[in-house]
RNA sequence: GGUCAGGUAGCUCAGUCGGUAUGAGCGUCCGCCUGAAAAGCGGAAGGUCGGCGGUUCGACCCCGCCCCUGACCA
């Protein structure tokens, strides 16, 4: 019989990791990723990716896919995670999906699908971006499709952009907003809280950790790789900051002041998304997490 | 001790030549999100304009005193 796939979502830094390592010991599971910024090759310090031995015998999935100059896509990831997951469910394994990516989870478990996308259509139209405003674009928008112009706002350029990328691509209209919560698998979701002020205490503590664990020269290695031209990987959390330190736009402490800022930002935009979804349990963090998550998947 | 500058939102600061602060950025809180999502976008809350007096129909703005901060002079 086939197991359910079980989610492992919620802020960063509040402990999903170390919760998916114990659900997967203690069920059979096999870790597939879904942190869109673990999918990079090379990007390891700056992501709190888990090191081989962290790792303790458990096998993961979907990391180190992509090299940092690729930009990232959530249809690929799609792909990838679907057939990740089904080939552990086939084995008789529990797919245990970790990560703070709200898009991304939703995509490997929830019935989405993605438009298609072309580069020619899509640098048209963001240098028409460029030039003419996202007002007007938006006011483009409105004439070929008032539905979506009524549910992107004005002065979001990049989701007008895509959104006349797709009616251009599809003759269709962009659907702007997000379906109904409807997985494609049975599906356990587990969100890990932590009190805000105790999480945006973690968060300082685990940047500085970045810091001391060689994030600057991780940074270094991967600039020559190409991540300045990555357009996803370039701005992740820390290496947008350690970027701009190296090139001298900031002090060392300042781009550590920004990450941490930011991460905090970041953090409150994941439990944003996460809240709404009905579907999520949540288990706050501390000792027994890791039982008291088995008492709810059981 | 003296001189000067300054004390306006949690922070950094605009501003009002006297007429209820359209204050800004950042932070905070909340929301949105379909091929860049660790990205992108939006909304809200927050101020007895250092204190006490005075002048005035009316003071954050003018006057006096006091308190605090910074620089300089002794």
């Amino acid at each position: 019989m086939l197991r359910p796939v079980i989610a492992v979502v919620g802020p960063t830094a509040a402990g999903k990791s170390e919760l998916s390592l114990a659900l997967a010991r203690t069920l059979g599971g096999e870790v597939v990723n879904a942190d869109s910024m673990q999918l990079y090759v090379g990007m390891d310090v700056g992501t709190a990716k888990l090191t081989m031995s962290e790792r303790a015998g458990v096998v993961h999935h979907l990391l180190d896919i992509w090299p940092v100059t690729q930009a990232a896509s959530v249809s690929e990831y799609q792909q990838l995670a679907r057939e990740a997951i089904d080939d552990i469910r086939g084995r008789g394994n529990t797919p245990i999906l970790v990560g703070g990516s709200g898009l991304y989870v939703r995509a490997a478990i929830d019935n989405l699908e993605f438009p298609g996308t072309d580069p020619a259509v899509r640098a048209r139209l963001e240098s028409e971006l460029d030039e003419l405003g996202s007002g007007a674009m938006h006011a483009r928008l409105a004439a070929v499709d008032p539905v979506a112009a009524a549910a992107i706002l004005p002065g979001n350029g990049r989701r007008i952009v895509r959104a006349l990328e797709v009616i251009e691509l599809s003759g269709r209209p962009f659907s702007a907003t997000l379906p109904e919560y409807e997985s494609v698998y049975p599906v356990v979701q587990l969100g890990v809280t932590v009190p805000r002020p105790e999480l945006d205490r973690r968060i300082a503590d685990r940047v500085h950790q970045m810091w001391d664990l060689g994030l600057v020269d991780e940074v270094r290695r991967l600039e020559l790789a190409g991540l300045r031209d990555g357009r996803t990987a370039s701005r992740a959390l820390g290496y947008a900051q350690v970027l701009k330190f190296l090139a001298g736009d900031w002090t060392e402490d300042e781009a550590a002041a920004q990450t941490i800022q930011a991460t905090r930002r970041f953090v409150r935009r994941q439990e944003s998304w996460f809240r709404r979804d009905p579907r999520v349990q949540w288990i706050p963090a501390g000792t027994d997490l890791a039982e008291r998550a088995l008492a709810v998947v059981r």
